[in-house]
DNA sequence: GTCTATACGCCGATAGAC
DNA sequence: GTCTATCGGCGTATAGAC
């Protein structure tokens, strides 16, 4: 496994890529996005800073590119556990729902800094990252408001798509808060605050509209 | 009402930072904070490029100074509302809490932007904005975390702590929706997303810890 | 005190040689 | 594919005019 390659001018670009991606990675950890220049990454990455532009375009497709590294793996097993639980053909509990969504980002998959690079990058300035995101989460929300609609009939369907938003808020606002400067979270406290997360919107998502008063 | 001061260089002085604070608020709803420049500051107030160090330090101090302007009086409506409540002597509901809380972000008090800047300005980069807000917000904070655990004595108070992160979580990211690029949102769309944000957070905040499965 | 003119060292991006 | 050179714009600092 990992022999020589038989290509080497293909496996040369390749490995310029990749360095660029873990670089930037590392560094976007550790300052976040906007305090990380292209220089910075070309310099650790060991290659020339107008390679950054070459294979990404722009420091802006750098970023959708890391994010894109981190977030894949974690929505595929999302989208199997979702899948697992659909083909049971039972009825499910909210709680098995939201276990599929979020467990996932605290469950150690080869690697463990997904979180932190996404904890940084949903801190990042509004107009220029939010598309990357939004493109990279729609089919998993879907199919998760979709499944959730399932067990709550009783749920308007819009209003459960509000509520998916202030879920969505939360679990953004609790990476933000587990990821500071680098700081790295214990596990432990990952696990926790997600297990509180689930048990509060839980509540939330199932709530019924005609308690406003008394 | 308003007559012509006494001292003109006073007001002069006064009129400069004004002019500062309203061009960057301006800007920053157009634009965001990060993609606003303090040359597009200067110019769109007409003074020189050097007066908004001058004023404000630097370009954080400025965008501290244009959040407080924005944040404060909400803050004090909020505060004046929980001690009416408190005062009433009586048990009180979640529900008249979080409305203490979130209904002055969408009732009009005289300027209309607050909630626009806001919007704009929790979506700014990580670090350097995160801890001006936290600041401002402290206070108020503690203050409804105390009243909401006075009228959740079964929710412990650590646990209470974290739903109201998440919560805190929530208004952020409707706020964001809701202010996207340079789009004014209708007040109605946002007087009902802050009201199914309070029916959302409040059955959250309740939730009792025992009902994990089925 | 208030404000201006000017400059310094970064930045992201790109054109063109190799 | 990679490199050098360079561009315009940025935040910031400061010396000095009023």
């Amino acid at each position: 496994m990992n022999a020589s390659p038989s290509n080497q001018s293909e496996n040369a670009s390749q490995d310029t890529r990749e360095r660029i991606l873990d670089a930037a990675e590392a560094l976007i950890i550790e300052r976040g996005f906007a305090a990380t220049s292209l220089r910075a990454i070309a310099d650790r990455a060991r290659v020339n800073l107008a390679a950054t532009n070459y294979h990404f375009g722009s420091k802006m497709g750098l970023l959708a590119a890391v994010f894109h590294r981190s977030v894949e793996p974690i929505n595929a097993e999302r989208l199997r556990r979702i899948n697992l639980l659909e083909d049971s053909k039972r009825s499910l509990t909210i709680q098995e729902i939201l276990e599929a969504l979020f467990m996932p980002l605290v469950e150690d998959s080869g690697h463990n800094n997904l979180l932190q690079v996404m904890g940084r990058i949903y801190s990042e300035p509004e107009s220029i990252t939010q598309p990357i995101m939004e493109n990279e989460f729609t089919e998993t929300a879907q199919r998760f408001i979709a499944a959730l609609s399932r067990e709550l009939p009783d749920v308007n369907l819009e209003i459960l798509r509000w509520r998916f938003h202030f879920m969505i808020g939360s679990i953004i606002h609790l990476m933000k808060i587990q990821a500071p400067i680098g700081m790295q979270p214990s596990p432990e406290q990952l696990r926790y605050g997600v297990q509180q997360l689930i048990e509060y919107s839980a509540a939330g998502l199932t709530a019924h509209g005609d308690n406003t008063h008394d």
